[in-house]
Formats: C-alpha cells, sequence, structure tokens
DNA sequence: GATGAATGAGTATTCATTCAT
DNA sequence: TATGAATGAATACTCATTCAT
C-alpha cells in the first residue's frame, strides 16, 4: 500500500485478524467478522493480504515479533541478580509470550498449510527469522551462567532450557485446555522452578 | 445400543472419527470423511449421534478412558526398579497420551461450545469424570517415592509432578506445533530428565 | 448416482445448463440459476460434478452426441439421390449442429480451462471421440463420390469438405452475431452452394 | 477529450481493452487488468467511460472501424492481377479482421445489453454505420469481375461473396474453437478457394 | 484529470443435517 | 437400522464502481 490511509488500514486488519483467529480458531474466523471487527469492508481485506492464510501468517508474525524483541535481550541478565531471580524472568516472559501466540498457533494446529505458512512466510522476506524460539536464549543464557559457575557444568544447556521451558509453556496450555481463565496463579510456577533448580533425587551419602 | 449391528456401528464410528478429529482438527473434520473412514453411509452418523459435536466428545471420551486405565496403575511401580526408569515410563506413557489426546484438544481449542462439551458431558453420565489428569497419579508415584526415601522430602510432589508431566507434554505439542513428524527423538527426553532429577544449581560449598 | 432419483437429477441439471449455458455464456451463467431452472437446490449440482466446468462438459457432450450419431451415416448416401440433393442434406444436418453447439462453444469461447476441457474430457472415458468433426464424414462422402465420378476427381476432397461446411457454419455465426434470429432463409443456402458447385471462374476457352 | 493528456489515455484504454477482450472475452477481462495493460490506475477507465460496457463498445468501433477503411478499398482490384490473387487478398484481410474482431464478437454473444450496443452506440454518433459488413465490398468486387467478364456471370454474386466470405470466417472460428494456434497453416486456404473457383460437379460431357 | 483504497453485492463451492426409500 | 440424495445456509474470494485526496 502507498498511502498512510492504507497502512493503517492494514494494522487495523492486522490487530482484529489477531482477536478473532485467537478467539475463534483459524477455521471457524470468518473474513466477515474480521472485516467487521476491523470496521471495514470484507472485501477491502484483500486488498492488503493475498489470501485468508496471508493475513493469518501477517498476525501471527506480528504478535511474535513484538515478543522478540524483549526475549533477546534476556541472556544479558547472566551474572547479575540470582540464578532463580533471572529464571523467573526468563519464565514470565514465556508465559505472556505463549499466551498471546499459543491461540493462534493452536487455531492453526491441524491445518497443514497453514503450520507450513507458519514456519516458512511465502514471500521469502525472512521475516520469520525475526521470530527467535524461546529456547535459544534461554540456552545461551544456561550456558552463560555455567561459565560463570552458578549453573552445574555437567548439566546439558539444551536440555535444561528444553525443562525449563515446558513449565510455563504446560501451563498456560492446560490453563487453556481446561478453560481455566486464571490457571497461572494455581500453577504455581516459582516452587515447581525451584523443583527444578534443587533437582529430584535424594542425595544418598553424606 | 440395542443390537450387536448397532452397537459396532457406534464403535466403528467412534474408532473413525478419533482417526479424523486428530489428523484434521474438529473444524477441518468432515461428517463425510468420518463416515467413509468408518466404512458407513454418512447418515448413520445420526442414528448414533445427535450431532457433529456428540460425537466428537464421545471420540474424546473413548480415548481418554482408555488411557486411564493404565495410567492409574502406574503409582504402582514406587519402589521398584529405579526411580529413573519408572518416571521415564511415566514420561512415555505421557507421550502417548498427549500424542492421542493433544490433537483432539487441541481441535477443540477456541470453540466455546466444544470445550464446555469435554467438561460437562451432555448425557449426565459423568463419564467424564473417569478422565484422570495425568498429574494426579505422578503426583501419587511422586509421595510413595518420597515416602520410599528415593525422592527428595523437601520437594513439593504436585510441582515435581507438573514440572516431569511439562516435558513430554512440551515435546509433543512443539513437535506438532513445528510440524515436526518425529521430532521426538531430538528432544532427548531421558537427558531431560536427567536435568530434573540432578537439579540445576551449583552447589556453592564443598 | 446409483438410484433412478439420482440418475434423473443428473439429467435435469444437464437440460437445464444447457439452455442457461447457451442462453446467457458460460461465465455468466450462475450456479444459482441453474439449480434453479432444474427446480433442485444448488449444493445439489456438486452431489452430480465436481463442480461448474464438469456440468458444462456434461452439457456439451450430452448435446454433441446426440447429433453425431445421425451424422456418421451421412457418407452412405454416397451414389444415390444427386449430389445436390445430397449436399443440401449434410450442409442442413451441419446447420442444426451449430444452431445447438455454438451457443455453447461460444460461451465457452475465453476460457482457455473450458476449451481444453471440451477437447480432452477428464474422465478420461473416451466419450468425447463420440463428438465427430462435421468434417470427416462430409470429407468421405465426397471421396465416395469422386470415385463414383459425380465430383470432380482434380478437386482436393478435405479443402471441398471444409468449402461446404463453412457456408452453413458462417451462417449460423452471422446470425447469432448479428442477433437475427432467422437469418437462416435470408442465406439463402442453396443458392451459395451453387456457387461452390459450378465454380467461379469463367471458363475462358471456347 | 479536451487535452492532450486526456485524449491519448483514452487511447491508451481503447488499445488496452481490444488486447484484453480478445484474449479473455467480455466476462473474464477485468477492468483492472485493462487498467494495468494501458499503464494508468483503474478509477481512471471511469473518467473516459460510463462503465465496461462502453468501453467495450469503444473498443469494439475501433478495431471495426480501422479494417473498413483498408476493406472499402479493395474492390478497387478488380480487373488487375488475377481473380484469384485478389480474392486470396480479400481472405487474408477478412482473416484478419475476423482474427480481431471474432473474439470481441464472441465475447458479447450471449449477452443480451452487450449485442444491443454493438448495434446502437449509446452516443448516437452513427459510428456504428461506419462498420461495414466484409460481404459488401466483396460482393462489390465480385460483380466488378462479373462486368469484365473474368467472373461467370451466372453465378449469384451476393452467394459467391458469402461463400468465399465463410472460409476465412470459418476457419479463424474453428482454430479459436478448437484452441488451435496454429490452425490457419493446416486449413489451406487457397487450396480451398481453388475447390470454389473450379466448382465441384464433374462435368459430364464434352 | 488521475489515483488507488475502499466498497459490497455477487459467485462457486462446502458440508452438517434431513428424510424418503 | 441403514442409506445416500437432497438441502440450503454459510464462506472465501472477485471485481465493477465510487470517491476522497
Amino acid at each position: 500500500m502507498k498511502t498512510e490511509r492504507g497502512a493503517s488500514t492494514r494494522q487495523l486488519l492486522i490487530d482484529a485478524a489477531v482477536g478473532v483467529f485467537a478467539e475463534r480458531g483459524y477455521a471457524r474466523a470468518t473474513t466477515k467478522e474480521i472485516a467487521k471487527a476491523a470496521g471495514v469492508a470484507e472485501g477491502t481485506i484483500y486488498r492488503h493480504f493475498s489470501d485468508k492464510k496471508d493475513l493469518f501468517q501477517a498476525a501471527f508474525i506480528e504478535k511474535s515479533s513484538l515478543m522478540s524483541e524483549e526475549f533477546v535481550r534476556l541472556p544479558e541478565l547472566a551474572g547479575r541478580a540470582t540464578v532463580r531471580d533471572n529464571l523467573e524472568r526468563f519464565m514470565r516472559v514465556i508465559e505472556d509470550l505463549e499466551e498471546t501466540i499459543a491461540p493462534l498457533q493452536a487455531s492453526a494446529w491441524s491445518d497443514a498449510d497453514l503450520m507450513h505458512a507458519l514456519a516458512v512466510p511465502e514471500d521469502g522476506s525472512g521475516r520469520a527469522e525475526q521470530v527467535v524460539s524461546p529456547l535459544e536464549p534461554l540456552s545461551l543464557y544456561i550456558r552463560a551462567e555455567q561459565e560463570l559457575g552458578r549453573i552445574r557444568k555437567d548439566a546439558d544447556a539444551d536440555r535444561a532450557a528444553f525443562a525449563i521451558f515446558s513449565i510455563p509453556f504446560a501451563a498456560v496450555m492446560m490453563s487453556r485446555m481446561t478453560g481455566a481463565t486464571r490457571a497461572k496463579e494455581g500453577l504455581k510456577i516459582m516452587e515447581t522452578l525451584d523443583v527444578v533448580l534443587g533437582g529430584l533425587l535424594a542425595i544418598d551419602t553424606g
């Protein structure tokens, strides 16, 4: 689009789409409803996006990118404060991230084409590259702390990152699945983190 | 169902529905495809189920129940073999469980009515009650091992159960989301479990 | 379709389609109008035909086949009556044929896919084989008369067939193009035939 | 049009429209494509033409007129060169003419309004009158040659003109209908003309 | 005059559900 | 019970036309 008007309409549509896709899922979200939510005519969608899939993709990338910026800077925390505080920060961000993105991901769940579109954007613009997996910064952070001696060097950093990541990820997913609106509190993320930090096995020897 | 024939048709439909719903998601699964997979005519579905939603519900309960039986017996493992082996067994079962049920859950993700149907079955039979959360048996097992001294008594059993459960859960979810067909292997569940068993924090003092 | 009911519905649709396509052209003919003309619901079309193009094709083949049977037998006329009478018969049949088929052909005129579909039916049933070009029987007839000495042996039979065929073909086309409803009479087909039979060039020598 | 710029834009649009209408047919030609072909914005079309139909009409008249000029002068050939050469020239011109106009005519084929528009131009300028049927000049030419004794006087000139005209007309139409891109060559126009020139009937007596 | 974003009625097609057989 | 033809509301997408800039 070449005008400001067009650009803002595009944004209106993306915002509306995020809401409608998250609420209804990809298949049940209608272009009619999205257009209405954006306050434009249905046909207007197709001036800005080639089809519904393209709009979904744009909505997904938009939301992912917003989070990414904050995320990428988290490994800088290494060495500051305490490991526990830093990991809590990671988990909170992952929680927010998933809370926003998971509904969109899940809404695409069983559409093979859509899944593929999320992985490889059509226009080859490389915009998807900006979407950083939450695992990488976390892995980097853990490695940095291992260097600093605050995390056990015998732990596999990538596996540790996955173990940590899984907790808020599962928490968000489960709370949506069970329909709980505020399951987070009940999930006591910090106590769960403490289990991972301390380990489970009883130390046999004195 | 009053006749053998009717009962088996119903079962054929449920089995077919589980497969189709899991593969395509609720919205994209068509009654035509389900009927074809079951080897019956489309209209036959409506002799056994009031509508598509009802069929979905039956399929969901069916799968959930099947898994539950195996699951409920797992706590008996306490004290036998090693904690690590037993937890691996738990994780493998959770992996299988989620691989079957997660697609069904996710397919209902953003359909309010469908969500409600999963929580409160229409016929009031309470059959849904049979659907045991994977967390409870795991929690029971951990508590049992704590009694036996093989798991640290200062760990919160419920939180520990959630931490363990999250790993295969997230593994299955992520592999579906990224479209990976066999991401499980790459996820190295056992190494991840070891991280949780051993803990992350470096032990400061000698 | 497996029932009589289905078969007759299919025929109703083909008949309705022939009318609507001929009247409105392929692009302007709506499935809604065709369904209405057939007295069925719109969705019913898709139980019998995979899409609009398939319906068009069926309508086209239906009409073409009807004519073909009569056509193929015309070469048997060779040697009987007079050449002029026989060629008149050919021209009348071509006239009828084109009057029925031309509207359908023209309606597909600028749709490349549709054109292709007319040439090569999707199902590979070979039904299109039945659709005989009007040129071939005419060519056969001319050759037969050449053998019998009633048509000049130095004339190229295929070219002669095309020259004869062109007359009723152009007559029908032109009358539609100019919107004339009964241009045929004005076109005086027989007088035009006489021109071709007698030749145009003045015979130079005495 | 009052300015140079406006006039040339109008012409650009007409030229673009001729191409697009001929290629796609009226119904499938989009204003967007025509505007793009003309190198102007879509809205610009409506500065010069009241609607799509009006543009079509202008395109049709334009092409018809262009051809007419060349056509009208052809009867002057009478007496020069050979009848065969002159008629070949006629046929080639008719071929070109139909190749350009036939797609436009056919594209209007089954649109009653469009047909009417071709017959009676909206602006009442009478420009349509300029569109000469190809038959008239040909008929004039034949009559002239009959006077000169190079064409049989007993032939009906109007019918002879139609017989000649039908050949390239049918050739162009058939080649479009069968989708053949270069069917013309295969149609051997000259050999077909020779059939008409020489006549078909065997001359029985010496 | 020219632009191109916006419009919204219109279109082919899908699919859960009904019902006569 | 089972069938499968028929239904028609719903949906993504198109495109001629309008209009603010």
